[in-house]
DNA sequence: CCCAAATTGATATAAAATACCAGTATGGCT
DNA sequence: AGCCATACTGGTATTTTATATCAATTTGGG
């Protein structure tokens, strides 16, 4: 997913694309996501942007709303956003230290998601296989 | 997973499985997660428990390091704290009210896993599927 | 039974998220 | 182009959530 289908994705849904806004986003490309709220604040303002504190967090949340990012728990007592590309994200995640490594392959299957928008009578948009397990180090 | 098997697990990592933490994961079974360590903390109390709010989080930190229960973030500013029944859990989420339901189907294969086991050095325990998507009441 | 080590829980502190609100920018309209 | 209603912004204050600290207590091995 690249700026410019976020950008639509945003007017789509009724919601301005404004310049902080697509700050940032640009810096959520930038940067790959995983990043708390207050990281992404803090890497902006580092890099010369004026956007506020209050316009990342409530942009994170209306880009959450449409599903471009998704927040996850790191266990560090904030909330880390990964960035949905494509509608779907995966990784695995060290049990113990939380490091965090991404991956490609995916076995989510259509039949299940078309099975499951019937049962439930959700319109689905995508989805995050989050793996536990213990890094080398940790082990 | 039942009491006695994470009353052995807690064990098996060196961990004891004290009567406050007992009393947490009895919460935690009869209430099926889904809450944050306050809803617990609260719950606990209001049933008569005297286990402290610290300890409540200690333990939930506890058995989310040994897998039986994973961090999730509901978009309320505050941690949910799901269990991971035989070490997977899956679910699906409406992206604007936070609507939550569970089911048990699983599209995740054995051979995804060996693979990303040899790939990355890890040791598998456990993961979680989130699907995200719009519910019939917010659609 | 005793002791070192683990655990507990109250309080204090820090960190994260939200509420509020006045000021600003935006897009639709004539 | 200019006006207006509405969306958006960003600072500060507040609330909520999470962590650190530490003395007291409990636990299991010897």
């Amino acid at each position: 997913m690249n700026k410019s289908q976020i950008k639509t994705k945003l007017t789509q849904h009724g919601h301005r694309p404004t310049a902080s806004r697509l700050e940032v986003v640009d810096a959520l490309l930038t940067y790959h996501g995983h990043m708390t709220a207050d990281d992404l604040f803090e890497k902006m303002r580092d890099g010369g942007s004026n956007v506020g504190r209050m316009t990342v967090f409530r942009t994170l949340d209306l880009l959450a709303e449409i599903g471009v990012v998704r927040p996850t728990y790191g266990g560090s007592g904030a909330a880390h956003f990964v960035l949905l590309e494509d509608g779907h994200h995966h990784h695995l995640v060290c049990m113990r230290c939380s490091t965090t490594v991404e991956f490609a392959e995916c076995s989510f299957a259509d039949e299940l998601s078309q099975q499951l928008a019937n049962q439930f009578k959700f319109r689905i948009e995508g989805h995050m296989l989050e793996i536990y397990g213990v890094c080398e180090s940790c082990q």
